[in-house]
DNA sequence: CCGAAAGAATTCCTTTGGCC
DNA sequence: GGCCAAAGGAATTCTTTCGG
């Protein structure tokens, strides 16, 4: 089956884009492009729809980081909305209605989201990818962990407010109590010497 | 709001190799 | 040898993000 070969110029035509964008393109995404016998570039069929649809997705608005990782996850259909979802995080805490309902759902998700990843790195078996993977895990960790943290800590803090409450209201109880007693003790007072 | 920093994209220049 | 196309790297410009 012979493809059909495209130069640098005809590619960069067909993906309407500047040669050196493709150039650029290729190595911050570390694409491999086939070279010919003079080490000039070709592209296939295939090649151009790669760059049509990283073209496609930068016009959505993806960075190229986002879309190496995208590229070497197998173009995956999910794939962007799992970076939306990532890039969504926070404005999403604002609209969920109970803490609880809120941290089950964002564990789930989270949860969703580290299987989809792992199994995405180990089926390309790509170090770079897994790096990237890391990264990108580590980041979203921090971020909800800290989060679960925090509301963690105001929970805590509630928690020994009320029982500081509790205390207090008992040793005031408790004080009542025995300025009674004392105040019976002084009554009965005995003579003394 | 503004400046610094970082990332993305573009421009410019030099070198190389094929072809006539 | 001159012309053209392409590679590749450095420098520059533009845009976005972040911290004070």
């Amino acid at each position: 089956m012979d493809k059909q070969r495209y130069m640098i110029s005809d590619a960069a035509a067909l993906v309407n884009v500047e040669s050196h964008v493709l150039r650029y393109w290729e190595e911050e995404l570390e694409l491999t492009v086939p070279r010919n016998e003079m080490g000039h570039r070709y592209y296939t069929k295939e090649n151009i729809e790669q760059f049509m649809k990283i073209k496609e997705w930068k016009e959505q608005g993806y960075q190229l980081k986002a879309i190496k990782l995208l590229i070497h996850n197998g173009g995956r259909e999910d794939a962007p909305e799992l970076l939306a979802a990532t890039a969504a995080s926070e404005p999403a805490k604002q609209t969920l209605s109970t803490e609880v309902e809120d941290n089950t759902r964002r564990m789930e998700q989270f949860q969703h989201m580290m299987a989809q990843i792992v199994k995405g790195a180990i089926a390309e078996n790509n170090h770079a990818l897994g790096k990237e993977v890391s990264e990108l895990v580590r980041d979203y960790v921090l971020k909800e962990m800290n989060y679960l943290m925090r509301e963690q800590d105001e929970a805590e803090e509630e928690r020994y407010k009320k029982l500081d409450e509790l205390i207090r209201q008992s040793l005031k109880a408790k004080g009542k109590k025995e300025k009674k007693l004392f105040h019976k003790k002084q009554e009965w007072k005995p003579n003394e010497a």
